[in-house]
DNA sequence: CGCATTTGATTGCAATTGCAACTATAATGC
DNA sequence: GCATTATAGTTGCAATTGCAATCAAATGCG
């Protein structure tokens, strides 16, 4: 088989694993009355920042959401105070959000769920040398894809 | 670095991979004027059926959407005279979905556009070997996901 | 058989998303 | 400097999704 259709392959199984993995860590979070996985991702972009806040749009950036979304989320996460929305000093058009007592919290307590729902759907599956090709592989295909976009602008 | 880490990072770009080239995707079909991804992905489900046609609940499975969505999306296909329900004979609860000969024709026409695109955003990146690696990790995974969604139900 | 349970599919409604328009500020160029 | 253009973020509105409830037909079982 030439290399473009087991490329064409992994891309199909590449969307059903999405669907189907996604769908089974937010029932996972859902029945232990955690939130999805959006908010995770969002509060775990804040905590890596060092000053606990990101510009709006980097957190668009990390989180890869529209800008709108990423409003729309943040309202969420703001208005249960996991979130704190702070102005920009330096420039006043800019706004950052930044991580409260609170969201830490949370994060805290959604990671033993959701690492439990990476290994057990995701990870026990591969050998570490999978685990590291796909990574790699991944990797690649982002940081090319990235530019593109930028390009396409 | 342990195995398990190995797949959480695996797992983190597997989900920004996703959100990026899943735009990238769905704004290439958008600037050549072409319907979105879960449409081609429904049309070719029922392609490949055989007779042209499947049963709705068959239907959610393959394109991994829950029944209610699958539902509306045939709803917005049926619209656009691209598929038609047909009611079953033998059991009078179930509709089938049954591809129109509109439905095949935009199929074709959206190939060309997606195929290039899976190929330049995902597929040049990957070597033969990492491709298969790739399909054959998502695959077990997929797999036991199904298998464990089932029993959790 | 006759009733309870399950399955197939749809619907109502609220939450989320996507897109285009809009406001405010900053940067650029003349 | 001032007009033009670009960037940051939000908002309105329509489309899509998610969840629970519903309806109808099939299946299982005493």
């Amino acid at each position: 088989m030439a290399q473009q259709d087991s490329a064409r392959h992994a891309w199909a199984i590449f969307l059903t694993a999405h669907a189907v993995l996604v769908d089974a860590v937010e029932a996972r979070l859902a029945k232990a009355g955690l939130p999805p996985l959006a908010w995770y991702d969002l509060l775990w972009a804040l905590e890596r920042a060092g000053d606990d806040r990101r510009r709006m749009h980097e957190l668009a950036d990390l989180v890869v959401l529209s800008r709108s979304n990423l409003t729309r989320l943040v309202d969420r996460l703001e208005k249960a105070r996991l979130v704190r929305r702070v102005r920009s000093e330096d420039d006043r058009r800019g706004a950052y959000a930044e991580i409260t007592v609170e969201g830490r919290k949370l994060r805290r307590k959604m990671w033993p769920v959701y690492a439990v729902a990476i290994d057990e759907l995701f990870g026990v599956h591969l050998t570490k040398a999978e685990a590291e090709s796909v990574g790699r592989a991944l990797r690649k295909v982002v940081a090319a894809a990235r530019g593109e976009n930028v390009a396409a602008e």
